[in-house]
DNA sequence: TTGAAAGCGGTACCAT
DNA sequence: ATGGTACCGCTTTCAA
C-alpha cells in the first residue's frame, strides 16, 4: 500500500515545479484512490516503480516481441493491471513512426468529406461497406481515422497529413479524384482502393466481381424471356461502370442477342437521374419490357417513374437492381437485384491490407462474388404487343 | 541550393550508423529532390536550418499564439514550403496531451463497432448525421477517430484508451450503453451525445425537438380528420422513445382525444418490427385511420404490412414517418413525415463540442427543430363505415 | 534477461 | 524576439 501512496504522490508532484502541492496533497489523494484513471496518466515508470523493474522491462513486456523473464512478466502485468495502465498511442506513434490507425479516404479536395464525396444511391451501399471496415478493423485492433482536409488540398499536403497523423494504411470508398490516387499511388503508403482501380508496390484494389454480377442480372433477364432490355448505364470512367458493361454484353452475346443503343441510357447515379432516364426512354418510343439499373436505389426511381407513367412492374416491365440493400425486401414490389457482399468487400479490404502493411508488397485485385436475388420487379415480359410506352 | 543538398544528406545519414549510406548516396538524393514529401520526414529542425533559425521558432511561427518577428516568420514560411514541412502529429500530441481528434463513439461494449451499434433504421438516418459531423469537424480541422475496442470491454478500460488517443472529445449517436454513458460522464472527457440524455460539467447532448416533431406529426392527422390514430411505439428508454410520446399524447390533449391504448403496439425500432406490429394490430380489429411510425423505415414496413393486407395508403389508411430521409420521395405513395435536420443536429454537435473543450464548460442541450413535411401518406380518413381491417 | 541512456519531433520555460 | 534546454512517454540499442 506504501507503494501506491508513493505513487500517487508521484504523480500529483511532477510537472509541478514545487507550486502548490501540498495545497491539494490530500484531496489529491483521495481522488486518485478512488478513480485511479482519472487523473494524469499512468506510465509505463509508474508501473516500473510498483512492479520493481525497470521502465526498459515494462516495455519490452507490452511490445510483446522481446524476451523477459516470466517473472518479471508476472511482476509486471499485476502492477499494470491495478494501476489500469494503457500505453500512450502518440508516444508509441511517435518513436515507432507508425500507428494502428487506417485513414478513410475521400478527406482530400475541396470541401469534400469522405461521407459527402459519395452520392446518395452509393451512400446507402457504402455505409454497409463501412460497417464492415470497422467490425473487422476492430477485430484486428485497428482505429479508423476520417482526416479532415489540409487547408492547402493538393496531392502532397494530403500526403503529408496522412504522414503526419502516422497512419499505417489508407482505404478508399468509390472513385477517388485522379489526383489523390495518384498521390497514393506515388507515396507508398499502403493503400486499398475499394471499387477503384489501383495497382502499385504497395497498393491494390477490392470490388465486387461486377462482370459477373451484372452477366447474371442480364442472364436472369434473358432467362425470362425477355430480349429487349434496357439500362441506366452508369459512366463508363468509373471501375463499376465499365465492368458491368462488360459483363451485360457478355450475357447478351451469350445469347446472341445485339444491343440496341438506344436502349442505353446514360445517367449520373443518382436517383433523379435515374427517374429521368427512365422518363427520356418511354419518350423515346423504343419498345422495352426490362430494365437494368446500377443500384437499388435508382431501380427504386426507375419503379417510380414507370408506375408514375402508369405502367406496373413486373407485369408490364421488369426492373432489376444492384446493391441488396435491405430497404429491398421493403419495397412494393420487393426487388429482384445483385447482391454485393459488403461484409465480405469490406473485410477483404481490410485483410488485404494488413497484408500489404505486414508483408510489404501488394497482391493483386480481389474480387468479391456477387449473385442475383430474384424477387418481385422481375417477371417474364408481357407479349410484344401487350407493351406500349406511354 | 547548397543548403538542399546538405539537408538531403543530413536525412539520409542520421539514424544510419555509419552503415551503408555511401552506397545509396546519389540515388537516394535524386529520389529526394524529385519528392521530397517521400521519404523521410521533415521535421521542424531541418525547417529552421535551412531558414536560419532556432528549431523554437519554428514551433513558435506555427503554434501561431507565440511573438514571433515578421522577418523570422517570412523566412520559417519559405523554408517550410519548399521543403513541404507539416508539424508531426503524434509529437504535438505527446508533448500538448491532446490532439484535434473528436472519437465517434460505440466501439464498446461487446464485439460492436460503432455501426453495428446503429440498428438499420437509425443506419440510414444517422449516415447522415455522420456526414454532417465530418462536415463540420473537417471545417473546424479536427480528425474524426473510431477507434477500436479495447481487449476488455469494460468502461475503464474504454476510457483509458481515449486517453490513450489523446481525443479532444466524444461524440455518440444514438443510445450508448449505460456503462459507456456513466463512464464518459465520469471522466472529464468533453462529450456530447446525440440523441441520449447525458449532462456533466464537460457534457451535454444534442437531438431534434422530438416532443414538438411527435407533436405536429399527430396534430397534422388531427386536422386531417383523423381521431383514431395508431403508433408503433418505440422503447420509452431512450430519448427520442420517451420525447416523441410526450409530444404525441399533447397533440391528442390539445383536441381532447382520448389516448386508446390498444393503438399503442410496441415495436422495436426495426422495420419487420413494424411490419408484425401492424399486422398484430390489424388482427385486433381495433379500428384506426392512421399510423404514427418512429422512422421511415419503420413506416416503410408499415405501409407494406398494410398493402399487403389489401388496404390502400393513404385511402384507407394513413401513414406517417419520422426521419425524412432522401428515399421518401422515391417511395410510391411518397412518405408525409417529420423532417429531422441531420445538417444541424451534426454541426452542432461539433459546435457544441469545441465549446465545452474551449471554454471548459458545458452548455445546456440543445434541441434542432424539427417539422413535417406533407407528401402523398397521408390524406383525410375515409368514412369510418369504409374501414374494415382484414 | 535486464537496466541505462539516447533519441523520436515537438512545446514551453528560461535567460539573454 | 530569440536560442538553449528540459521534458512528453515510449522503443531500442548497448553493456553489464
Amino acid at each position: 500500500m506504501h507503494q501506491f501512496m508513493a505513487l500517487v504522490d508521484k504523480v500529483h508532484t511532477r510537472r509541478q515545479h514545487g507550486a502548490h502541492q501540498a495545497m491539494h496533497a490530500h484531496s489529491g489523494r483521495v481522488q486518485a484512490m478512488s478513480h485511479p484513471e482519472r487523473n494524469a496518466m499512468v506510465t509505463s515508470e509508474d508501473v516500473a516503480r510498483l512492479a520493481g523493474v525497470s521502465q526498459a522491462t515494462v516495455s519490452r513486456t507490452f511490445s510483446g516481441s522481446a524476451r523477459v523473464s516470466d517473472a518479471a512478466r508476472a511482476k509486471v502485468e499485476a502492477a499494470a493491471a491495478t494501476l489500469g495502465y494503457e500505453p500512450d498511442a502518440a508516444a508509441q506513434s511517435l518513436v515507432r513512426s507508425t500507428s494502428k490507425t487506417i485513414a478513410l479516404s475521400g478527406a482530400f479536395g475541396h470541401d469534400q468529406a469522405l461521407l459527402s464525396l459519395l452520392t446518395r444511391p452509393d451512400l446507402y451501399f457504402y455505409i454497409g461497406v463501412l460497417r464492415a471496415l470497422q467490425t473487422r478493423a476492430t477485430d484486428v485492433g485497428y482505429d479508423l481515422l476520417m482526416p479532415s482536409r489540409p487547408e492547402r488540398p493538393d496531392s502532397s499536403s494530403y500526403v503529408r497529413r496522412l504522414r503526419s497523423r502516422k497512419v499505417a494504411g489508407v482505404i478508399t470508398l468509390g472513385a477517388p479524384e485522379e489526383a489523390q490516387r495518384q498521390a497514393l499511388l506515388e507515396s507508398a503508403i499502403p493503400t486499398v482502393f475499394i471499387d477503384a482501380v489501383g495497382s502499385g508496390p504497395k497498393a491494390t484494389y477490392v470490388s465486387s466481381d461486377n462482370v459477373d454480377g451484372a452477366r447474371q442480372a442480364v442472364r436472369h433477364l434473358l432467362e425470362l424471356g425477355h430480349r429487349r432490355i434496357a439500362r441506366i448505364a452508369v459512366p463508363e470512367a468509373v471501375l463499376p461502370g465499365r465492368d458491368r458493361i462488360a459483363g451485360a454484353r457478355a450475357a447478351l452475346a451469350e445469347r446472341g442477342v445485339t444491343e440496341d443503343p438506344r436502349l442505353v441510357i446514360a445517367s449520373d447515379w443518382t436517383p433523379e437521374g435515374a427517374y429521368d432516364a427512365t422518363v427520356t426512354l418511354l419518350n423515346s418510343g423504343v419498345q422495352f419490357t426490362a430494365v437494368v439499373a446500377e443500384s437499388d436505389i435508382e431501380a427504386f426511381a426507375v419503379i417510380r417513374a414507370l408506375t408514375d407513367q402508369g405502367l406496373r412492374v413486373p407485369e408490364d416491365v421488369s426492373v432489376i437492381g444492384f446493391d441488396d440493400l435491405d430497404l429491398c425486401t421493403l419495397m412494393r414490389p420487393a426487388l429482384t437485384t445483385v447482391h454485393q457482399d459488403v461484409d465480405q468487400i469490406g473485410a477483404k479490404a481490410v485483410e488485404t491490407l494488413l497484408q500489404i502493411i505486414e508483408q510489404d508488397s501488394a497482391p493483386g485485385p480481389v474480387e468479391i462474388p456477387a449473385h442475383v436475388v430474384v424477387r418481385d420487379s422481375t417477371a417474364p415480359p408481357p407479349s410484344m404487343s401487350g407493351l406500349r410506352p406511354r
